[in-house]
DNA sequence: CGGCTTTGACCAGCGC
DNA sequence: GCGCTGGTCAAAGCCG
């Protein structure tokens, strides 16, 4: 390394010194009190003489070029050939047949040590962003562990906290749901509290996230594929409900509701429940992290209090969709978010609000959010469950970025998700050949948010 | 012919 | 227990 220091010290550029602050700090040090090495080093390769003047530094200096003996003095005699002769002396060159070697050679190395430098200066932005990313993951673990401890009072708690953030992120099997009673958010409580054989094989899909958006359309496309098996006249709605389940994998539990808005009938509303169990389509991607960001907004603001959503719309400034109305019906038959897009970027309708003044329980779950979220409905019914308010808290940061990039450009999402849960060292699903045979699918991708939201209205 | 939509029947949950 | 409602099933038909 030492070797190395020195070979820095005399082929650095300017340009590193600048763009690699981060590099090597002791390059820097042993530099500091030559302000114009470069000159030099110019002054010895170039054929400019007039600038060739090697004074005692520049000796001292190359004297440190390489540990080898040879090349030292080799080096000085160049040196002294060519500051004692009024240009690039033939004879020197005759005298010296490895000079122009060694100059190649050096412009070499001073090329490769650029190429290293480079390479340095990515790998540390790599490694940086890399230690972000952990450090959010290690405050949203921290959050979470002290919720456990504060408001489940050592009840459920009997897995470490910190495993159970990582059996939530790892584990995406679907889970429970967990209703936090809002009167009594430290004893948030299984829906199913049956034994575990009573586990029903379906999913859990009772909590929905419901989008409204303007549409002319019978169906809005949303990235996934889904097959129509059922229609029902709705009470109070003279349009009729259509029942849809995603096609896209066999078995895949996704579904989801469209009926046209009694009030507006140019309002599609979607209504999407359950968790897929395949890799979606970037596109689907995309628009499935904009959901879970909405559904980390939603616990997080499900937290403690009944304010808690009319807070979180601060608490994510960069939602995308933070000025259409999020709002959350616990006086639906499940509970339900409603993401009304149909108000426009520029609305001025409070960005949240609730449309019970005193709903019985907070709704959760957003489908196919566990892998990112930690999603509490999914809960393992052999763990303990979190509160949603732990989740959201521990996942705001990281969805803080997934809303921010996509605030920034949707197709973006997915890379950033793939990132993300790669970071999380996620492994893959169960299901290889899903993984396998995705076309364009990124790495990773599985363990991203796979809930399916439709924002483009047209 | 496979996949999809349509549509009536069926089932479960809930309130009375 | 009965009726209402939401949700799902499955047979029949349609379509490319």
């Amino acid at each position: 390394m030492d070797k190395q220091g020195r070979e820095l010290v005399f082929f650095h550029s300017g340009d590193f010194l600048c763009q690699n602050t981060g590099v090597s700090d002791h390059l820097n040090d042993r530099s500091s009190d030559h302000t114009k090495p470069m000159i030099e080093e110019v002054d010895f390769f170039s054929t400019d003489r007039t600038s060739k003047l090697p004074g005692t530094g520049q000796e001292k200096k190359i004297s440190t070029i390489g540990s080898s003996s040879l090349v030292e003095s080799s080096i000085n005699t160049g040196l002294n050939l060519l500051t004692s002769s009024s240009g690039i002396s033939k004879i020197a060159n005759v005298k010296n047949p490895n000079n122009n070697e060694l100059s190649l050679l050096q412009g070499e190395l001073v090329r490769l040590h650029d190429e290293n430098k480079k390479l340095r200066s990515l790998l540390d932005q790599i490694t940086r962003s890399y230690k972000d990313l952990q450090a959010q993951l290690l405050m949203a673990t921290q959050k979470q562990s002290q919720g456990n401890r504060v408001e489940q009072k050592g009840e459920l708690n009997d897995t470490p906290s910190s495993i159970m953030s990582a059996q939530h992120f790892m584990d995406p099997r679907p889970r429970p749901p967990v209703i936090l009673d809002v009167n009594d958010p430290s004893s948030p409580k299984l829906e199913h509290e049956k034994p575990d054989e009573q586990i029903p094989e379906v999913p859990f899909r009772k909590a929905r996230v419901s989008v409204r958006a303007r549409s002319e359309a019978p169906l809005i496309s949303d990235g996934c594929q889904w097959r129509k098996y059922g229609q029902k006249m709705a009470k109070g709605n003279p349009c009729p409900r259509a029942y849809y389940r995603c096609t896209m994998a066999v078995g895949c539990p996704v579904r989801k509701q469209v009926q046209r808005c009694a009030e507006d009938k140019t309002i599609l509303i979607t209504t999407y429940e359950g968790n897929h169990n395949h890799p979606l389509p970037p596109a689907a991607t995309a628009m499935a992290s904009t959901t879970s960001a909405a559904a980390a907004m939603l616990l997080s603001g499900s937290t403690t209090s009944k304010e808690g959503l009319s807070s979180s719309s601060s608490f994510y400034p960069s939602f995308p969709y933070a000025s259409a109305m999020a709002t959350l019906s616990a006086s639906a038959p499940f509970p339900t978010i409603t993401l009304d897009l149909t108000q426009g970027p520029n609305s001025t309708t409070m960005p949240f609000h609730r449309t019970s003044p005193s709903p019985a329980t907070f709704p959760l779950p957003l489908h196919g959010s566990q892998q990112l979220l930690g999603h509490p409905m999914y809960a393992s019914p052999r763990l303990p469950a979190i509160p949603p308010v732990q989740l959201g808290q521990r996942n705001a940061s990281m969805v803080e970025t997934v809303t921010a990039a996509i605030a920034s450009d949707p197709n973006f999402t997915a890379a950033l998700a793939a990132a993300i849960s790669t970071f999380m060292g996620t492994p893959r699903s169960g299901d290889g050949a899903n993984n396998a045979n995705a076309p364009g699918r990124i790495p990773g991708s599985p363990q991203l948010p796979q809930s399916c939201t439709t924002f483009s209205t047209n």
